[in-house]
DNA sequence: AATATTAATGAAATCGATTGCGCAAAAATA
DNA sequence: TATTTTTGCGCAATCGATTTCATTAATATT
């Protein structure tokens, strides 16, 4: 049992080991796997042999440590399993993997406390960089401010706070609502209601601004009343169209800042007894994957464009850390995908 | 600029900053932050003060390597993308994060590559336990042997490896099938095609299974040309309905090993006439949300009772490592959800 | 042949926190 | 008061890889 000398039983090989084994010393041996310049090639091949052979393990704890480079980067979002961030984040992963960067994952919950704790987590995990797209409950944030004070890359992405100076990547909420109405307008509708989101997050601000100017340029009056908040759940949507199309002719098409709300509205409807497109159209927002399916008007939000701009701005953040970067804002340009739900006309 | 003594520009912080501050030794620092017994009181309150007055952050990497422990876990999945991996993933990631450990995601993208690679990185990245979920191209793993034989605690869940020994997670599916198939049965369908994915992989390969037995139990023929491979997808549904519905008399059902084909086969139904459930039942599989909307039969996995188990479970395998831990396999019974596709009888 | 270059390696410090061991002062006990 | 016990803390080694600096050996230059 004690024929093999110095075997740490615990734990596996390290440099040293080989080190040993070769009976050189461990800075020729570290020099040799990292395939650095000035090492006698002969050498790295056998240190590379032996290193297999050993069955060796790097360290990446230790490496990272000494080098101070930790080629992580944080990623708080409110949940990993919607659509739309799954979606971006498997963009962001993808891309960031090949640039052999790691992605650490937190989720908020819609929590600011959540929020908070992921971002002291994450920083406690030597991330060289952070993505994130605030919960519903963040209205400001001074972490933010102080990982942006300190030098560290920050990317906002989609649901941002405006306020915090720094880069961001978002979707113009505002051009794709109202390129949505104004579809609906030339379709023929004429009293469009919107069932937004809650208005103190920007994308939802932004898409009901979109949707009362284009009201207002074309020459329709703008209707607090037909404006209902917190339309965002496929039961909101039902339930704000049973009582909106109860008494007629209030309304004859539905502009959702939710896909999922604008889906309660098509079921509602359909019971109602009202034909969409004929009666009433609809439209949503985001371009679920089952608005295909029900052939529901929507707006797609190229998430994995968005994944990889996010990634690639990161990217270049943290790799020219040196160049005094000025914050950048990168808008991204939803794309109206009209479909049966409000193809009134015939045109 | 020369007042401040000693500051290391670049970087933070560090216990022997606070150290020196206080003049004591980092030791008691350390101690102190980590509320070691043994400390006197007052210094831990005098050092926790000092190191948010000086704005201390704590090193993670330094404090996993001299400690041995990283807390942190791997997780691979197919894709991050994909309803059913993100609700596990979610569900995971949450009750780790209350047990003060993190997830490091890797994809393997549905490739045997790739899946090696994310298992070496992980493992690079001093991971304490590891949980997979093996791409398509996974028919043996040595990597994974190697792992489990290391005693590093690994968990598959949903498509395994049956033949690697060790802890798994997975739902039942050939009862799942079953008792679908059973249903329709009992709704009156007597010639049910069955639509599988590929059968070298033990989720498709037990629902196929399930669908026979179901046949031969309840008396009737099992027919090899009911049974299409390759139906996975919305198109695949598409296509291998318009071929099978196309003679007269072939089937009078589908069971879908996916609800993505089961999809397709309602819409290609529909479009070519047929009445559903009347004419033709269909059922589909994993209960995606869009199958609640169209009234689709389809079977629900409890995706995050899959999770919270898989995280238990590997939490225990870390945490009693002493322990001779003996493989274990936990099966979920996943449920039958009947809805309007399926609902022929009256009873 | 003598000197200047270049190439390859080793020794040792370093990253920052943790921890076993030991010492000294304070408190408890005799 | 003398001795034992407890308490609190410091010293220094450690985790494993990286990296600067110095050194030796090999090669090139005049």
């Amino acid at each position: 049992m004690m024929s093999k000398p110095r075997k740490k039983d615990k734990k596996g090989t390290t440099i040293h080991d080989i080190a040993r084994a070769l009976n050189m010393s461990a800075s020729t041996v570290s020099r040799s796997l990292n395939n650095h310049p000035g090492t006698n090639i002969k050498t790295k091949k056998l240190v590379q042999k032996t290193a297999k052979k050993l069955n060796y393990n790097f360290n990446s704890l230790a490496s990272k440590l000494r080098s101070g480079r930790s080629h992580t980067i944080g990623l708080i979002v409110p949940r990993v399993d919607r659509e739309y961030f799954s979606d971006v984040i498997y963009s962001i992963e993808t891309y960031l993997y090949e640039k052999g960067y790691h992605v650490l994952i937190c989720q908020s919950n819609e929590s600011f406390e959540k929020e908070k704790s992921s971002f002291q987590t994450l920083l406690r995990n030597n991330v060289e960089g952070l993505v994130i797209s605030i919960s519903k409950e963040t209205t400001d944030s001074p972490i933010m401010e102080s990982i942006i004070a300190r030098g560290i890359p920050l990317i906002q992405f989609d649901r941002v706070l405006k306020k915090v100076r720094g880069n961001k990547v978002i979707n113009d909420n505002f051009a794709a609502a109202y390129n949505a109405v104004k579809h609906m307008i030339e379709q023929g509708y004429g009293r469009i209601a919107h069932y937004a989101g809650p208005r103190h997050i920007n994308i939802f601000e932004d898409r009901f601004l979109g949707y009362r100017r284009a009201l207002e340029d074309h020459g329709l009056p703008f209707l607090p009343s037909l404006v209902i908040e917190q339309g965002v759940t496929k039961e909101d949507g039902e339930k704000i169209t049973g009582a909106l199309f109860a008494k007629p002719g209030q309304a004859d098409a539905v502009f959702a800042a939710s896909d999922y709300s604008a889906l309660g509205a098509m079921t509602k409807l359909t019971d109602m007894g009202f034909s969409i497109p004929l009666q009433v159209g609809v439209c949503g927002y985001a371009n679920e994957p089952f608005t295909e399916l029900f052939g529901l008007t929507s707006i797609d939000q190229f998430s994995s464009e968005m994944g990889k701009t996010i990634a690639k701005t990161l990217i270049e953040c943290i790799e020219e850390k040196d160049a005094p970067t000025v914050p950048k804002t990168i808008t991204i340009e939803p794309k109206l995908i009209a479909r049966k739900s409000t193809a009134r006309s015939n045109g």
